[in-house]
DNA sequence: TTCGCTGCAAAGCTTTTGCAGTGGT
DNA sequence: ACCACTGCAAAAGCTTTGCAGCGAA
């Protein structure tokens, strides 16, 4: 896996130690497209039952920290982790009832968000934009039928 | 205080008891700009130390699906909540350094989001952009004078 | 050989919840 | 008079951390 060896050059150059724990995690992360910091550290375990929890949290830092991973927080429970090493930007449109997360590009935002960095003199590091709403299919159903976690009765919320 | 009043009526439209330990939560609530739960439940209970901690939280998510308050995850940290009932839209640029936010409008992103949802087939019930970098004065630092854990002192900032 | 990294487990921080009693409507 | 709401405190959920030993460079 060619992004595999990339992400590990990368924390080579940065002077981070490559044990077979990050290893491990790195390679199980770059499989999802998205996961809780708990979801990894079940992954990491079925490989590896003897890797702790507590370095799978620390490896995560690590790699949020070197730009690897972004970190989300959609609508509710814990954050999840995204791998964006090599990837382009793009955006998450997410549907507020069953969970479905569209992933799209935008890149008339990117040009419209430069400006106003510059507006007020900033230099742009990062951004997220998302979109909650309700797919297709959610639409269709009524109130009612929502699920419990995923919030609240959104009916109300005139967009 | 106009928008107090009007918050206790649309809570009261929607059949959602007004209880005094409420209304003391929805009045230091829209007393501040940013707030995180757990200053919300010390400044509630500065006023009225008999109020629990899990009536304040209990508060917090009710105004929350009323559509009164948002949640934003920046940086770190517990998420900040923030009165957005009778105010415009607007989004979020941070410093990741210095925790300064500076909130503004942009009404063609307004248009272009309507696009996407669109192409999506999405119902588009709320959104989030933030853009996080650094402000000119943190600009001037070099990377080794950044702190950690940038401390988050919001500063009140007009859009 | 050095010192960064790990496993373990305990603690920490934030939020949620069960229950019996209280109070809004 | 209902039953939603509250206080209390315990538990739950997620993450961090201290420490002693280990292992990558």
């Amino acid at each position: 896996m060619k992004r595999f060896v990339l992400v590990e050059q990368l924390l080579k150059e940065r002077g981070i130690r490559l044990t077979s724990q990050r290893s491990l995690v790195v390679r199980r992360a770059v499989s999802h497209l998205h996961f809780t910091a708990e979801e990894l550290v079940e992954d990491v375990r079925r490989m590896d039952p003897t890797v702790a929890r507590g370095t799978v949290y620390r490896a995560l830092a690590l790699l949020h920290e070197a730009g690897i991973l972004e970190k989300h927080d959609f609508w509710y429970g814990p954050p999840y982790y995204e791998v964006t090493f090599g990837k382009a930007h793009h955006d998450h449109l997410m549907c507020m009832q069953c969970g479905e997360i569209i992933e799209f590009q935008e890149p008339r935002w990117e040009r419209l968000q430069d400006e106003v960095v510059k507006r007020y003199g900033y230099q742009l590091l990062s951004h997220t934009h998302k979109l909650y709403g309700l797919c297709p299919a959610c639409r269709r159903l009524t109130p009612k039928q929502a699920p419990k976690h995923p919030p609240l009765h959104v009916e109300e919320v005139v967009a």
